[in-house]
DNA sequence: TTCTGGACGCCA
DNA sequence: GGCGTCCAGAAG
């Protein structure tokens, strides 16, 4: 019998046809799998059942990663659990493929990404495509080494650092006893904070457990490291960030899933680190928005960890130099008690500082006028340029990005087309950023005023001005691109923008926080919040008032929250803050649910809702790129309720294929 | 992308 | 009434 050779294409067909291969027998136990697939379909949003082939019985092993028949097509998948029987009526696919046996997905964290998801008005694939890091390979084969266990053992951790607080002592004993304490901490000025979260770590570890330690950035992670280095020894702690690269990451993070490691320190991305038996969830300086994850749905650290202390019974603490709202908001319903010092004890570790306005100072002296500064802020500088190192905080790097009015500081705008403008180089006319138009005729819409001045100097020039002030004193820059982590000891001028600020050798002998009103007149709810967020952060850098350490706020706006600073009370202002959001109908006092899409897309969403009478819409209204905003705003009680509304809307939606999509996001930080 | 079930049409 | 075909909707 002869067989005619068939041509590709032929043979392409007859695979096409081919009846698919019967899948084997089930496996004996457990044969039913609930899958999760990744599909980003809201109305699929829900675990699939399928077979398990005898042939995987073995590697099908929960929180493993999957492959499977959906609708004809092969998609990715989490093994949730292996079940006896199926609710579905109906045969039951077999699993194509298991990925690997290395189980990726911890029950813990498969149920705190089902919590975010609902929190957040999200799908579980989207939380999930955050909390497991892709796969590689080779990696998942190496040999495992446990360093744990080799680990020293940390006798009893040292309380000493939280001695300075009233009930710090009693947080530390509640970890070692592995209760599930919550605090909110407004940590003393200085870098004790570094310490006191080690020693925290090391309690948690003592009882067994483990920690995790979210902070903002890479030099935070640094910071935090070298003091797990001290509580717990090398192989006692692993730093989940991006720059170690995603090999690396994924190995450290495998150490973390398999128990080798049980103490992680990381950026955002590691507040869904896999950490075996939590007994300890930090957040540090849960005000800086590095925190807020940019990728739907859009979840917080800060929210994260509070869940993921519920859910595993974990310790909770979020803490920083400034206290939030929403810190504020945790102890206000007694969800968490506070850590504070005393006034005494926080007036010995702050520097003195002082506010003065700058329309007052910059007269007399002509270097400091060069230099653009009030003549207190340069005499302060001299003072303590003597000693050590004095930081300059400017609002942002780069050249003079703004101008506005030289008498009121009202934003300089083009007479044309009502855009910014702006100074391209020091001798430049003022040129619109917008359309282009040198302004020479300008005058200011609100007073009149005919000249202007830089709204905003960056630190570059700043520097320069500063060098040529200061002549003879070394000048050092860190900004966007270029931050430095440390500057020693020796006398230099240390220019950086918020969040950029080196860590000094000693501390700094002086702080000028320099055009403070431009982060004041941010277009931004919680400017308020944020500037005090940043001139904290940058005097807590600076020695004590004993030591000589000053401070000075350039600043003639806003005296609530340079007062703030002035008496270096975070908590005072965070409750105030509290009480305002209370009353304008702010998170952390309500819930709100921005809506963004076609007109018609965010219409219909809200109506699908079907919303409680106790929820208000607000909009929708225009955006500058022709979509519209609708904001839905509800009491905390109904929150959970009309979130899942919305994403039941949502569902129904993607379940009629609409094309047009509606982004729904949850309290989002930036709320102009 | 595949499957299924209901609607509909054609024939006996 | 029975059977085949087509299409929409769902998707294990």
């Amino acid at each position: 019998m002869t067989t005619p050779t068939p041509t590709s294409a032929a043979r392409a067909a007859a695979n096409r046809r081919r009846a698919p291969r019967p899948p084997g027998e089930p496996a004996a136990v457990l044969p039913v799998a609930r899958i999760a697939v990744d599909l980003p379909l809201a109305h699929l949003d829900r675990p699939f059942d399928y077979m398990v082939p005898a042939s995987l019985d073995s590697v099908a092993v929960p929180g493993c990663r999957v492959r499977v028949r959906f609708a004809g097509q092969l998609v990715d998948g989490y093994l949730l659990e292996r079940s006896e029987s199926s609710e579905h009526v109906g045969k039951l696919s077999p699993l194509a493929k298991v990925v690997s046996d290395q189980s990726v997905l911890s029950p813990e964290v498969a149920r705190l990404a089902r919590a975010v998801a609902d929190r957040y008005g999200g799908t579980l694939a989207d939380v999930l495509r955050l909390a497991v890091p892709p796969r590689h390979a080779a990696v998942e084969k190496e040999p495992t080494s446990p360093r744990d266990a080799a680990a020293e053992q940390p006798g009893s951790p040292p309380l000493q650092p939280w001695s300075s607080y009233p009930t710090g002592p009693s947080f530390v004993e509640g970890l070692v006893a592995a209760r599930p304490v919550r605090a909110v901490w407004a940590a003393l000025p200085g870098d004790g904070w570094v310490d006191a979260i080690a020693a925290a770590a090391a309690a948690a570890r003592s009882a067994g457990r483990g920690a995790l330690i979210v902070v903002p950035d890479q030099r935070d992670v640094d910071r935090v490291a070298a003091g797990l280095q001290r509580s717990l020894g090398a192989a006692g702690y692993v730093a989940l960030t991006a720059e170690v690269g995603p090999r690396e990451r994924y190995r450290r993070w495998l150490a973390v899933r398999r128990g080798d490691v049980r103490v992680v320190v990381g950026t955002r991305a590691a507040m869904f680190a896999p950490v075996v038996d939590l007994g300890l969830a930090v957040v540090w300086d849960d005000g800086d928005d590095l925190h807020a994850e940019p990728h739907a749905p859009y979840p917080h650290v800060r929210e994260v960890v509070a869940l993921r202390s519920l859910l595993d019974g974990a310790a909770l603490l979020v803490g920083g130099h400034a206290v939030t709202a929403e810190g504020a908001a945790l102890v206000e319903r007694g969800f968490a008690q506070p850590i504070a010092a005393r006034r005494t004890i926080v007036r010995a570790a702050a520097p003195r500082v002082r506010a003065i306005d700058d329309a007052v100072g910059a007269t007399d002296d002509p270097s400091a006028r060069a230099a653009r500064l009030p003549s207190v802020a340069w005499q302060t500088a001299r003072d303590a340029l003597q000693s050590g190192p004095v930081l300059i905080q400017v609002p942002r790097r780069g050249y003079v990005p703004a101008v506005g009015c030289a008498r009121c500081h009202a934003r300089a705008l083009c007479t044309t087309c009502h855009g910014p403008l702006g100074l391209a180089g020091s001798a430049a006319a003022p040129t619109c950023r917008w359309c282009g138009r040198v302004d020479t005729t300008w005058s200011c819409a609100e007073c009149g005023f005919d000249r202007l001045r830089a709204r905003v100097i960056g630190a570059r020039r700043t520097a320069d001005e500063l060098g040529r002030a200061f002549a003879s004193t070394p000048v050092v820059t860190s900004g966007a691109g270029d931050v430095k982590a440390f500057v020693s000891a020796r006398p230099a001028l240390v220019v950086a923008t918020p969040g950029a600020e080196p860590v000094a050798e000693g501390g700094y002998c002086a702080a000028l926080l320099l055009d403070a009103w431009a982060l004041l007149g941010r277009h931004d709810l919680r400017a308020g919040e944020e500037a005090v967020r940043r001139w904290l952060n940058a005097a807590a850098l600076v020695r004590p008032a004993d030591a000589g350490g000053r401070v000075v706020v350039v600043a003639d706006a806003a005296p609530r929250a340079v007062q703030a600073v002035v008496r270096w009370d975070p908590v005072g202002f965070a409750q105030r803050e509290l009480q305002e959001r209370v009353e304008a109908h702010l998170p952390p006092a309500v819930r709100l649910a921005v809506l963004t899409g076609s007109a018609g897309a965010v219409d219909d969403v809200v109506a699908r809702a079907a919303l409680p009478a106790a929820v208000e819409v607000l909009g929708p209204t225009a955006e500058a790129d022709g979509s519209v905003r609708a904001i839905v705003r509800g009491p905390l009680s109904s929150a959970s309720s009309f979130v899942s509304a919305l994403r039941r809307a949502q569902g129904e939606r993607s379940a009629r294929k609409e094309a047009e999509h509606v982004r729904l996001q949850i309290d989002p930080v930036m709320l102009a």
